[in-house]
Formats: structure tokens, sequence, C-alpha cells
DNA sequence: ATTATTACCTGAATCGATTCAGATGATAAC
DNA sequence: GTTATCATCTGAATCGATTCAGGTAATAAT
């Protein structure tokens, strides 16, 4: 099999039209040669098949006969963030995964789809560059996950016009918008973190949030910054956390401090950690909401010389591959991430194949308690 | 911003020549406003843009572009066994996170393709589903992950005449093929590991190998069986342990046991950690080809009441993010993930842009040594 | 012997844009 | 006043297939 490559990107490509023509058959044969082997005698098929490979016909092109037929057989996962920051997260390829559990059996294949690249203060160039991809993908329907509820990415997949089922996002004000989605009980999740260590006798935290809005720096985040957040699951979990723990009687305010990172990685999680243990009074336990940024957390203060759990409780949410490995292993609230792809897959196929009723599914969160976590230090 | 979703699914899909017409206007020049806003007056833009959008327009169809211009924007990423598979190893992420940092911000989007679905024994239908993906993708090129050499979705990907470049995949007999490649010391790499634990002192070997051909099972590879191996990472590593082994002077079928895993999965190195050691005379070092594998004979051997490093010694490959945290903490062979996948996207944009030239890079190992091995025990 | 059926093949329409060589009229240059 | 330049806009060709309503000849049915 010798095929020269290349050789598709020039003009002198080999079209289906040349293969008909040198044997003097209807292109419409050579297609069915290629699409309906019953249409044609296997005869002829049988020499169509081999003047295509004498001429070097590759096959039929894809793009011709996806826009003949309508359908790409292929599926959007879009990211808010850059590919290349999204699958730092090993949970990212859980959850591809699970879509693929559902849709690759049908045939349909995965195109991840990131957000915005390098994106410098200049909101001024109209078209900007993620934008455009958003726009210009081939696809036949969108899982999009976790966006701000005002990202224009989000609203540039909506413009789409395609099925799309959003993962991850809590719709608030805009209400019942036209699309399935999945999510967990992020709300249940850090209630169920947050009590854990409130029945442990804690009652000073460190909280390290996921980022609040698109343009983020790290940093501890005020109440108003808290109030003006538009990542949905942020907002979502940071709520858990707060009525969980003023639920307990205590004041928010002076019992908690809030550290934000700008990205969901063990070193953000180191500075949370430090930023969070210099406060007066000292957190006694930390609640991240992820366990990569816990996993930062306890690097950072095993590095202080303190004990976890005997000095601080550290609590993750994810329950991501590894944190059960981690030294303590980690308390963590675990979510279904494999699962959360299969749903969203199966949802997208059923819109896909015509089914137009709309559905949500809210998938449970569950504590795992680990070696990370224990009773609050006696002071 | 109110979409009428599944509104370009049905016929009635509002197209750019409806624009024109609605306006009295050429298409060209709708798709000029769209694509060369210079190329008409800012007013006539204007109106077009809103022409476009109180008829419902979505915007140039994406297929009929790429049509058009001949190219899709997007990026094959070939696997040879199923995503949901593929997506199961946390190192496909490091992998993608490598291509993505180097052709995201080129514009190009990443389609990920499964090998063989539900590969059933019947390899009597001629169009197997899943050879139909890799011929039916609209991608500009594509980075193949480690196949066979014989297999057949990978002759299927090279049949497409694109750009290619091959990973992990060591050509044998055929020699100089047309594609560029990216691959990793494998042979060197596994010398690495075995000459470690031999400098301790280990003369009784576990082995335990990665798929060795398409159709595994697992269970104890015989020598037969081992010269029969198709999958070429699997083969040279190999290799490289036997090459290490004999050198040290030992014979290598008394002193090394091969067990060969269908899957790379921890679950996998529990069985075949749990067959290895109940060898006689029993091995004092695992050398696993993965840390997959690694982390699940480390589960085994804790569970059989056996201590690492003091009983026996287990040595990973590839130092995936998490063997850090085992305990103990796993020895393994280091290779530089996302770079490889850097190199991949570099070369595949080279291509890509033109550039005929096929280069070839290997990029080095690393054994680190960490608390999972040890002198071997005093018989 | 006549009609119905079947197997095989063709032509033309179509999918939805992009592109490029002009046409047109207006403005600038000399 | 005539030609050159420029900014806008148009038409037709093209990208590479798929589809479907027939057409033709051969076979089967009555």
């Amino acid at each position: 099999m010798t095929v020269k490559r290349g050789a598709n990107k020039t003009k002198g490509r080999v079209t289906l039209k040349d293969v008909a023509r040198e044997l003097g058959v209807a292109a419409s044969t050579v297609s069915n040669a290629y699409n309906r082997p019953d249409q044609l005698s296997p005869a002829l098929r049988d020499s169509v098949l081999q003047t295509a490979e004498r001429l070097g016909y590759l096959g039929p092109d894809p793009t011709a006969r996806s826009l003949r037929r309508g359908v790409t057989n292929t599926i959007g996962l879009v990211y808010p963030s850059p590919l290349s920051y999204t699958f730092t997260d090993p949970i990212a390829g859980l959850f591809v995964q699970g879509i693929a559990l559902e849709v690759e059996r049908q045939g349909y294949t995965l195109l991840l789809v990131g957000g915005e690249v390098d994106d410098d203060v200049s909101a001024q160039r109209s078209t900007k560059p993620t934008l455009a991809t958003a726009t210009t993908v081939q696809v036949d329907g969108f899982i999009v996950h976790c966006f701000a509820s005002d990202d224009p990415v989000l609203e540039a997949t909506l413009t789409r016009g395609l099925p799309i089922v959003m993962v991850d996002h809590h719709i608030d004000q805009h209400g019942n918008e036209a699309f399935s989605s999945v999510k967990i009980e992020d709300e249940l999740g850090a209630k169920q973190a947050a009590n854990h260590v409130l029945e442990h006798g804690h009652s000073q935290f460190g909280i390290i949030s996921l980022e609040m809005t698109p343009k983020t720096r790290s940093g501890l985040a005020t109440l108003d910054q808290q109030a003006a957040m538009t990542y949905t699951t942020t907002k979502i979990r940071l709520e858990g956390y707060r009525r969980a723990i003023e639920r307990a009687g205590l004041d928010w305010e002076t019992s908690a401090a809030v550290y934000e990172t700008a990205d969901n990685t063990p070193a953000e999680g180191e500075l949370a950690a430090a930023s969070l243990l210099a406060q007066t009074p000292q957190p006694t336990a930390i609640l991240a909401m992820s366990d990569q940024l816990a996993l930062g957390a306890l690097t950072y203060i095993k590095r202080q010389g303190l004990d976890v759990p005997a000095d601080v409780s550290v609590v993750g949410f994810d329950d991501m591959p590894g944190s059960i490995h981690a030294s303590p292993p980690l308390t963590t609230v675990r979510q279904p991430h494999v699962d959360k792809g299969k749903h969203a897959g199966k949802l997208l196929l059923a819109q896909l194949q015509g089914d137009t009723s709309l559905a949500s599914v809210t998938l449970p969160t569950k504590l795992i308690v680990r070696g990370s976590s224990g009773p609050a230090p006696q002071s």
C-alpha cells in the first residue's frame, strides 16, 4: 500500500468524478460502489474499486459527504478554558471516558474545543479567536462544560442552534433554557464537607475556592467578590459551605476566610494554604473545592511541619484518582465523573436522534472520609 | 438572544442565499460580510448582519466552508483502543495537554478517534465500524498513537493520504515510512529499570507486560508469545529488560517470568502480581511496563502482608501523576508525556504548513528512584 | 405472448458556502 | 476634460460528493 501523503492537499486531487470518467460510468455509480454495494453488480463494483486504487482515489471526501448528508457524526466537547489547561486536571479524562462510553459505539467521534487562548486584556478584537472556533467547528451537537453564565464562548456555542447538553452549569436568572443538563449536588456536597469538620468541632475555616469569574487573580476574596461571582459551580459550592457553617451558629465573615485560586492546580492550592494559615485566628480546617487544590494544601501544610489531621484537617472535593493515595489519604466529596459523562452523552444522543424532550439529571455526591480529617485540636 | 435549537436540523434551514435574496444583494456580498468586512461598506455590512439576525441565519455553515476552503482546522488524534478505555489512563490526558499546547493557539481543534469498539471475533463484516470512523473523519492531519505494525485502523488512517505523525511507534521491518514520528527511549528506559534492581542484587524477576498483540488475554507469556509480538512499544521495552538481565549474566528464561496483561489498569496489575509471586522461585523484583500496572502490583503485594521494598521491589514505567503519592512512592522510569504531545503537535503543524521534510524525535527517559525499590532480601 | 418484476445503471438536482475576475460609478490626478 | 484609481458590489464557477426519480434490458409470472 503505497500512498503519496499530502497528495490530496494539492489541487490535483483525484475525485469520484475522475474515477467515473475513467471507467465511463456515472458518478452516482461510483458513489454507490462505496455506499451501497447492493446497488450495482459485484463485477462493476470490483472494477470501480480497482480503478479507484489505480488512479489513487482515496475514497469519498468526508467533508463533501457531510455537507450533502447534513451530519458529521461528531460531538463537540466545549470547555471554557484552553485544552492545555483543562487536561491538566485528571478528571477531564474521566469525563471524556464517560462520554465515550455512550457515544463511541454509536459511531460518534469526539471533538475537543477549548476556550480563550491568550486572552490579553484586549477584548478589542471583534473576532476573538476562541469565539471563532466555537462558531466554525463541524459537529452535530455540543456538550458544554461549566461556563460562567455570561461567557462569550457559551453564547457563541448556543448561537449555533445545535442540540446541547450543559454540564455543571446551574441555571440561575435565565430560568429554563432550551437544553438538557447534567449536574451534581454541588450544594449538598459542600454541606457534607463542611458538616463533617463541624461535627469534629472545628470552628475556624480556610476555604480554597475555584475561580469565581473568568478574569481571576488568586488571593483572598472579600465578601463583595464572593457576591459578584459568575461561575455557578463555585458559587453554589461556596453557598453550601456557608449555609452549613451558619447553620451551626457561626458567623461566616469571622469564622471563614476564602481564598480564590486562578487555576485548579496543586501549586495554587499551596499558595492558598499559605495565605489561609497566615490568618488569625489560624484555621483548623481547610475546605477545598477540588482535590487538586486540597492536595496542594496538604503539601504545604506538611512542609510547614504541621500534622494532618492533628493540627489541620483538609477536605477536598471530586475524589479524583490519586486522592486515595495521598498521605494522609484525602477526605473528600466524591462526585461520579464517569457517570456525568455517560449521562451527558446519553442526553445528547437522545436529542440527536430526534427526541425533542429536554431532560435534566442531577447526580449525587458522597462524603468519603479518609485520613486527612479529624477532631479539631484542643487550643 | 433567543435561538430555536435544532432549527438547522430541519430542511427549512436559513442559508446565506436566503439572506442575500431578502436583501437583494449577491450571495458573495453576504459571504464577504462575514469573512472580509473590508470588502463592503460598513453600512451594507450592518444591514446584512441585521437581516441575518432577523431571518435567523446562524452564520456560514462550517461544513460547506470546509469543503470550499479545503481545510478543516482539525487534527485527528487516533488511538488503537476505544476512547472509553484509552482515557482510563491518566497519561492520555497529559498527552492531549501537550498537543493542545502547540496546536490550540494556531486555531486547530482536536478530534478524538478511538479504535475498534466491540470487536467480536467476527472479522467478517467487511466494513468494520472502527475502520469506518478513521476513514470518514474530517481532519487536516493525524497524530496516531502506538499501533501494532499491522493494525487495520492504522492502515485506514494511512490510506487517507493526510499528514501524519506517529507516536510511540517503533518502525521495524518496513523501514522509513512517509511520516514524522515521536517516541521515547523505550529500550533504554527498560534497561534503566532493570539495571536499577540488578544493582540492588536482585536476580529473580517478575515482569508485568503491556499487551503484546491486539488480541490479548492476560496470563503468563511463553517465549513463543514473547516472540510473536506485534505491539512495538511492548516489544522494545521487553527487549530492554531482557538485555539488561542477560548482560548481568543471568538466564532470561529461568530468571524472569513474564505476565502479559490485557488492559493497562491497576486491577490487571494485581492479577499479574498474584500470578508472578506464585512462581518458584519467587521473584524479588517486579518490573512493570506502566505505573498503572505497578500500582496494582503494589496493592496486591501489600495485601499479601509482604513489605515493599523489603520483600519485593517494584519498578514502574511512565511516572504518571500519582505515582509519587503511592505508598511507598513508586520508583519508576519517567517519560515526558506532555513533551511528547508538544513534539507531535509541532511536527504535524510543520507538515500542515507545507513543510515536506519529515522529522523523527526521540525523547529521553529517566529513572526516578523512590521508595518502592531496594536491596534484594537475604535469602 | 403480454405484462410485471427485478437488477442495474444514469442524470440532474442539491448540500451551503467561497472565490475571483470583472462591472460600475465615483473620486482623484494631471 | 480625460484618464487613472479606488471602493463596492456582482456572477458564475467550484469544492466533492449523495440522492432519487426514472430508464433499459433481462427475467419471471400469467
